[in-house]
RNA sequence: GGUCCCAUCGUCUAGCGGUCUAGGACGUGGCCCUCUCAAGGCUAAAACACGGGUUCGAUUCCCGUUGGGACCGCCA
């Protein structure tokens, strides 16, 4: 029971869900589902001036397209004020914690003279000592670093750390207006929540050892810690909107399969020998700290993509059809509420797969299965809808309107009758016939194409193709 | 500026002292397949940052240099 795995991800609602949140919060949901443990999800959210609840929907709708899945929560630190205000009274009462006068302004404008001057950039200690309470102002809280000695960082990823403690700054706690800051919520939540393993970004590495001295001070046990490497932009720095989509929703939106984008996540820093595609239960059964790196990763869009149509590729073809409906809407290719046949969507699907890399490509290549040509490409046309091929489109237009056995077979029976008749190669009759129904040059095999459409509609699209050529070439 | 982390092909990575003339994947070039486009197959170019040690032997261990990154907030 006390050895139970208890891991949670715990983002601020300052922005949507992000990709670098995403893989943590994957990486912690792997570890719990690894070790039967429990998954927490935590809104930290101390800082109520930039938090919002649409960043908290933003944030729980991410999770919720990727399928992670928390057991406990989502938990809100705002609901928890009282309970860190008396944890800060407490270390204030045994003298590990101490009342800080300095203002906001002040403060800032030490930082800023100690930059200028090289210095670094810490709190001076100046109220540590204080006795009498400043009149008029409300202090805030700040907590007593001990100057001796060092704290060790025991990293399941980067390994031992150690930190000198003359480095550590006294932190506050909590504000002059009685709210707590994050370095507090975190050591009192983690250990009220009874949090085993801490797994999160490297950029809280620094944060660890101070954290660490809280424990101490509270009197509690130390947690775990695994400190994952960041993700960066192509120029090497961490990754931020001006490297494009950074949030999950935008992935949804530009047509990504959750699967793919977990799987582009989880190889962000971790891998199994030479193994390049997972299932979740391949990730929940592999997955171990071990094998995570220590080195920053670039976010490469180009090898996600990659994944995303191996994934189109190999999902069943019914599961495509319904997650591309919403996609054929924005396309326009469909109406609102227009009732789709599913069935027969899945067959056009089919053809189309292997084919696209994004749902927005899969939903823009199957329009002609739905819709005339509305126009033809010039080239292609120019180029396969002239004279020459008059006589070909018409023999095809009157084999297929007999064609007793209207399926691809039997499409391809037509098709070889004709070539072998006219001694021709399939490409001299395919290409006119493929603008003729698409309107380009580019399209899954034609046989299936014909068949897809339907007799009706590829009678009259070849129809207008040959009134296109007359039209054009008048006898 | 201080502290901390990191360093294998352009990118993600395998490698946990000899198996490395360094493997896989994305991307790129070529070839094959072929009704177009894809998919698929084959193939090519492409990396151990540098300098010292340790060792019989370093991509692998240690130190330094260089280069990246993170943190240093009454943000998280």
């Amino acid at each position: 029971m006390t050895d139970i795995v208890r891991v949670r991800f715990a983002p601020s609602p300052t922005g949507f869900l992000h990709i670098g949140g995403a893989r943590t919060a994957l990486f912690n949901m792997l570890f719990a589902r690894q070790h039967s443990g429990v998954f927490i999800l935590r809104i930290e959210d101390t800082d109520t001036t930039r938090s919002t609840d649409e960043y908290i929907e933003a944030i729980i709708e991410g999770m919720k397209w990727l399928g992670l899945s928390w057991d406990e929560g989502p938990f809100r630190q705002t609901a928890r004020f009282d309970i860190y205000r008396d944890y800060a009274d407490r270390l204030v009462r045994e003298g590990k914690a101490y009342y800080c006068y300095c203002s906001a302004e002040e403060l800032e404008a030490r930082r800023q003279e100690a930059t200028a001057q090289g210095r670094p950039i810490m709190y001076d200690g100046r109220c540590r000592e204080l006795r009498e309470p400043v009149p008029g102002i409300a202090p805030a809280v700040r907590f007593r670093m001990p100057r001796d000695g060092s704290t060790v960082v025991n990293d399941m990823i980067k390994g031992v750390v150690e930190f000198d403690n003359d480095q550590l700054d006294d932190l506050i706690i909590l504000r002059s207006d009685g709210t707590p800051t994050y370095n507090l919520t975190v050591v009192v939540d983690d250990v009220d929540m009874k949090i085993t393993h801490v797994i999160r970004g490297d950029d809280h590495l620094n944060n660890t050892p101070k954290q660490i001295q809280l424990y101490k001070a509270l009197g509690y046990e130390i947690p775990a810690f695994a400190h994952l490497p960041m993700i960066l932009g192509a120029d090497k720095a961490r990754l931020s909107k001006r490297h494009g989509a950074t949030s999950v929703t935008a992935y949804a939106d530009m047509g990504y399969l959750p699967d793919a984008l977990i799987n582009y996540l989880v190889r962000l820093g971790w891998s199994y020998g030479d193994q390049e595609v997972f299932t979740r239960e391949e990730l929940i059964r592999y997955f171990s700290f071990e094998h995570v790196g220590k080195a920053a990763a670039v976010f490469n869009p180009e090898k996600l993509l990659w994944l995303n149509s191996q994934y189109i590729i190999n999902s069943p073809a019914e599961d495509l059809a319904a997650l591309v409906i919403p996609f054929l809407v924005r396309e326009n290719i469909i109406g609102k509420d227009e009732a789709v046949d599913r069935a027969w969507l899945a067959r056009a699907v089919v053809t189309l797969q292997e084919r696209a890399k994004t749902l927005i490509e899969l939903a823009a290549s199957l329009r002609y299965y739905f819709h005339d040509p509305a126009s033809y490409d010039e080239k292609a046309a120019a180029k396969f809808l002239n004279d020459k091929n008059l006589a070909l489109l018409t023999e095809l237009h009157e084999s297929l309107s007999g064609l007793g056995d209207y399926s691809t077979a039997g499409i391809e029976a037509v098709f070889t009758a004709l070539i072998e008749k006219h001694t021709i190669k399939l490409g001299a009759i395919a290409q006119p016939v493929r603008v003729a129904l698409t309107g380009g040059t580019v399209s899954p095999g034609i046989y299936e194409v014909i068949e897809i459409i339907g007799r009706e509609a590829t009678l009259r699209r070849l129809g207008r193709a040959i009134d296109t050529i007359r039209g054009t070439n008048p006898a």
